[in-house]
DNA sequence: TGATAAACGAGACGGTACGTCGTGTCTTTGT
DNA sequence: ACAAAGACACGACGTACCGTCTCGTTTATCA
């Protein structure tokens, strides 16, 4: 590990918790009320009842902190939620599994407490090719592992192609609703979502 | 229709068709060189030879100059590129012509021309719905039609299964493309957008 | 008279009467409500129902519109008053002729109608040598020179001391007043003006 | 006392004193070479290496920064001058110390270094009558005031009829040579100023 | 347990860009 | 041909945030 020149390296250790805590709920709370564009440091600071030094001294942009708050609301929505296995269930049925996972997918879309902030990062991600990579790598990769996973089982029971890559095919169930997201270019919905498992299970050409 | 009350709504017919021009291409040029962030309307302005007021009289936003630039440049490539065919060509082979298709987009996602102005409008649509919604109804959804209409012969030829709708299918070539360009959740390849054309077609589940 | 380089000397005689008009009123009605500060060519322009090139056609400037508008303003003011001689009236009686004139003085900035564009144009006068001079020369020399006259008729009769120049003398009167308006070095009023007029005819020193 | 409110009122004890001296001297010179019209907020800032809002924290406007400077400008002059002695001499002999004081404002008057900023700041003040009062009670005032003290004493040595009111009598030494100044009335010159003092103390009626 | 060094809140600072306003010029469209 | 209308290049306005930099004031190890 290297400390940059310019760096003093601040001490981890006495770090205040409080002030950490503060800042995040202050940068999900403004993302989600003024959206990501209004949202300033000036204002997390403000907001967090903390100086603006306390949040250039731990990170380096808005996007930092955002994607840190973001990343801690995830987990700890995630613990609260019974800290259950990270996995996609495995009934034996490939396509209600890869339906029931979508569809909680879906409900998470429709939640402005996801919605604000989640897209605020994608965003500044499409511009700022560090924060998308970290996006990527934080967030998206670990999500898309759990479907390579399910579709590398399903190859094994004999149900996926064994020559298909599942990290292609991973694709056609998640790309399609993250871009009708993204880019507004269709609605979102459970029917969709079904529609997308057969579709692709069972290709688009006649059998 | 009602005009806004302090928009006095400028004199279209007395516009500067120079201006217009200058302030396309500096604005292209700038986001190509610069990236979206750095671009500043007061920079457009000057590098245009430009008073500030003749871009804020006529555009509401740096967005909105950006997405009017993208829009004038994309149509004047393809009046250069000879002219009509809007359409995806149909050789029978449907796999065939959307490969070809899709390398088309491969090597124009690629170009940095297009890049980095389109990344940029697309950023912002992701933030600001009013702009996500006019990329999508000026920018993608033409484009997106025309693999509808592709698609629809392919199904009067008995190549796609008469029940299959078209708007979704399309998007198993489209979307997951789309997200790695703008997620850098992988690679972008001929091979790749080869391989989702052929996962798509035929499906991922043994026959 | 010279025609400078650049200027090309517009046709005084298909000059518009009307808008000159319209120019001064609006000019004059300007300063009065909102000030010399914000009164800008741009609204006096709107308020005239009058093209801003027609103001620069003919003016050089905020101010030189303003000392024309000035002028007009005061000469019919004075030929409603009855066109009578530009004159301080001689009763023989110097000190009462020359308390009559001030209290009338003392009317005057005190109107509100004259103070605004007066005030607005000796500020300008202060700041621009060009305004000053022309302040001076056209609207407050002709109004000196009446007390030079009239001094030197008291001067013929043995009233004022024959080595004492008028010209001078008349700052007694005149600039003290003149400084209190200007300056707000203290209030005007009949009072204070009539005790000038005693005070300089007789002088500080015991007799 | 009350705070306006949008004002959060700065931190005095914070403040750069570096930066104020910078913005005294930019204002003041800037205002010598190119005149009160053409100095800008904005020339100041960059003039003294300061960032605007340093300027616009800590006064209301141009004129409130230019009467400051001024204000400082004399106070540094008349410590270097020596110092105290903020008093017309009184020799015994009334017209030799008026006349020699009056020397000393022709002078100043004549002085570049005093007559841009000063001029500056009369005007500001003829059309903006918070400024014209500050400058008043805070430049002027203070200066009339030594007048007053002066022609006191010769009254109570006998020299000036004891009715005579100091404060209207000192403006038949200050304000005809104030007028000359700012209006072009007339030229400036020590012999103008003695005169002054010859018809003020003996008045213009034969004894 | 008191000293001391850091992280902290606060916010002033030099800057950059914002979006608006007014200037004086230039162009277009009626008369 | 002049006038109205108003678009234009320009430049300053006053504001909002940026990221850096002091200031005292907690706070929390270690001596």
């Amino acid at each position: 590990m290297v400390t940059q020149p310019g760096k003093p390296a601040p001490d981890t250790t006495r770090r205040s918790e409080r002030s950490r805590r503060a800042i995040y709920d202050a940068a999900l709370a403004l993302v989600a009320e003024a959206g990501y564009r209004r949202t300033t440091v000036e204002g997390i600071a403000a907001r967090a009842g903390v100086g603006k030094q306390t949040i250039y001294r731990w990170w380096e942009s808005k996007a930092d902190v955002l994607l840190e708050a973001f990343l801690d609301l995830t987990s700890r929505a995630a613990r609260e939620a019974g800290g259950e296995p990270y996995a996609i269930p495995d009934t034996g049925d490939l396509a209600a599994d890869l339906k029931a996972v979508l569809r909680a997918t879906v409900d998470q879309l429709t939640d402005p407490r996801f919605d604000a902030p989640s897209r605020a990062l994608a965003a500044e991600g499409v511009v700022d090719e560090e924060v998308g990579r970290r996006f990527m790598t934080q967030l998206l990769e670990p999500n898309l592992q759990l479907y390579v996973d399910r579709l590398r089982a399903a190859q094994r029971a004999g149900q996926v192609r064994p020559e298909v890559d599942p990290r292609i095919a991973l694709e056609f169930f998640v790309s399609p609703l993250a871009q009708r997201w993204l880019q507004y270019t269709g609605p979102i919905s459970y029917e969709y979502t079904d529609t997308l498992v057969d579709y692709a299970l069972y290709g688009l050409a006649p059998r």
